[in-house]
DNA sequence: GATATTTAAGTTGTGCACAATTTAATTTTA
DNA sequence: TAAAATTAAATTGTGCACAACTTAAATATC
């Protein structure tokens, strides 16, 4: 490929992906409309249904986000009755997260999402879990390629 | 797989694309620092390079952005001195966007970056070529469901 | 040909992302 | 153990994304 095909938008896998990313964040629209969450909101939730508890510094490392965005966005969920935020006693630095009932009650709500987006995917469970894998060895090695 | 297995982190295949895309951007950041530009604003480029004019409507369409989104980035380079942007004489509803000298001269600093990426990313031409088709069927798909 | 509808861009407001810096607590090391 | 270095969150400032709305121009319909 010269450098003329190189810089058009069609062969850039940048490009693809960040559309296919802001598509699907837009297919989950509706369905996080009604729990009342956005997006990276429904992600902190994911983590801590999981857990249960955590930090900030440890959701970061799950999510791949820093203080800088986690702290606005965990203090909205505490806004909204769904966590609770409180400093460590053990490391005062540390701010330990955890779910409220609420929080911990979304996620009856939540597990019909799973199955509706892969549905609206238009993959198969083969092609899913392929994509799947494909994606989280090329997460880890640009990752890995970034912190150097 | 069990609802409680479809709710971990793991397993969502929309979270591994949000990820890689925020990935991705950062890798592309320190090239795109040394050109004074966001990724989103490198993205317009590749748009304008390959067509030299278009209007703020088709670019939105090329890149799955809204005048939300485009107004004032668009604003942000010509004030940057890269683009200009004028009302369309024939349908005053239209702006059309073009390149300046210096938008179109940055070209040829931005040749050397598909090859970086792509080395970066430590995929085989043929897995970037299989990447890029498989993202790009999947954007397509999901956009028309959205589209409903 | 006047009115209604559609279209294109811009505006406003909210919520991420993220770089850079600050603050405070903990750990290291001299 | 006092000083230096590191760590964890928070803060500040910029730039997207995007929903909802506004404005103005063009097209369709009556």
């Amino acid at each position: 490929m010269n450098h003329n095909e190189q810089l058009k938008l069609e062969n850039q896998l940048c490009f693809s992906v960040y559309a296919c990313s802001r598509e699907i964040t837009k297919m989950y629209r509706p369905y996080l409309d009604q729990l009342g969450l956005t997006y990276p909101q429904y992600l902190v939730l994911l983590v801590l249904w999981e857990h249960h508890e955590t930090t900030v510094k440890a959701l970061g490392a799950e999510l791949y986000l820093d203080s800088g965005t986690l702290t606005p966005l965990l203090k909205r969920m505490e806004e909204a009755g769904l966590v609770k935020r409180e400093r460590s006693k053990e490391d005062e630095r540390k701010v330990m997260v955890h779910l409220t009932t609420k929080g911990e009650e979304l996620r009856e709500e939540a597990s019909i999402i799973p199955d509706a987006m892969a549905a609206n995917s238009g993959l198969s469970k083969e092609e899913f879990k392929k994509a799947l894998t494909g994606f989280q060895q090329l997460l880890d090695h640009i990752h890995s390629v970034n912190e150097k």
